[in-house]
DNA sequence: AGACTCATGTAATAGCCCTTCACATGGGAC
DNA sequence: GTCCCATGTGAAGGGCTATTACATGAGTCT
């Protein structure tokens, strides 16, 4: 592999070497140069392929909303079997990628300017969003015929739930604050009170 | 003022350029050296003050913390004349918040380690959660007696709807996305939804 | 094969920041 | 009026970002 003079797959490299930096020592104590250095090439390098050490920071982020995208696209499984069920599923999801996968998460929700500069990167993210939105399309499906909420009201309650729920209680390091109950129950809760109030309930 | 070889007042000096800069250039912009210019001390000076770059910022978050619990309790009344209208206005006060101090509010939850290493930031954002918790104790005297569920789970499903969507969709760069709402009827209409889920009504 | 080319990597460098040290200043206590 | 110590300065080491001129070698063309 990248013994040479020249490396082979350096962009990679050093986008594997962010994720486990930034994993380690937060978004912030993220440096370029130390990514160089994990990858065994000089400080210069990396800028053959990123601009700057924020368009690396912005190329992690877009490659974890795929990924993100992808993990809350099989939880919920096109609402299968049951809408209600699938979409508990799809709040667990969010809530494990966080945990999870907490390099790609501060890169997607904690860098500093997000979506400016990189039409690309508020694409893919528009895109993890569209399948909450689709999913709750099919949620209120099951509200009562004559008061069906916007789906996209409804989406935006739910994704900011999570998030808050995610931001707040539910990272790795024992993040931000103690409660003496899980995330995921947590956010089971709410998402019920939610729907309830909504007066949609789980089809059997 | 800080005319002489001593300014006087270089500890306030430095949290005003810290907020100042931050608001501008937001946390990770944020420079040590910055603050001392703008403060017209020599780049040492701050140390007088703060152990290094991360204290000041903690200390600008625990004063946030300490401006935002005074904003919620305004907000709050002691639940007059209603909670649930009352509860209303908390959730504007947090959104409002945000929007309009972005730098505090960045410090408080966007710096790199909140809690760790400062038991006072940790405390002082307790009793500003206090706040939410005790107005979430009020709200549930309002549902049906044989079904009340816990307040603290109450403050904590507000709390991150209402986080979740200040982070979102509430910051006044346009922040992080657009939706064809503001920030404050998402957050009523999830609050309302939310509540009556709960059984919760406004009492008149 | 041999020569060429261009993407990729290096070395050196300038500028800025963080942090620490020895040293300077002067306001307030005695 | 002296002295002390909190507060500020200047200089310096080490690290990071980013740029520039130069080096290397993989793939291509003949």
């Amino acid at each position: 592999m990248g013994r040479g003079y020249h490396h082979g797959n350096l962009k990679e490299a050093l986008v594997r070497a962010a994720l486990d930096l930034i994993g380690e020592k937060g978004v912030g104590g993220f440096t370029f140069a130390d990514a160089a250095r994990m990858a065994g090439v000089s400080p210069a390098a990396p800028y053959r392929h990123y601009r700057d050490r924020d368009e690396l920071l912005s190329d992690v982020a877009k490659r974890g909303f795929e990924t993100f995208e992808a993990a809350l696209s099989r939880a919920w499984n096109d609402g299968k079997p049951e809408p209600f069920e699938a979409m508990e599923r799809l709040g667990r999801a969010y809530l494990d990628f966080a945990r999870s996968e907490p390099a790609y998460y501060s890169a997607m929700f904690e860098a500093g300017t997000p979506t400016d500069g990189s039409p690309e990167l508020r694409e893919v993210g528009d895109r993890a969003f569209a399948v909450l939105r689709s999913a709750a399309e099919r949620l209120v499906e099951l509200a009562p015929k004559d008061s069906r909420p916007p789906a996209l009201m409804v989406a935006l309650h739910i994704w900011s739930m999570t998030h808050g729920i995610a931001s707040l209680f539910g990272r790795a390091d024992g993040g931000r604050r103690k409660v003496p109950m899980s995330a995921e129950d947590l956010l089971e809760a709410g998402m019920l009170v939610y729907l309830q109030g909504l007066g949609i309930e789980r089809k059997r």
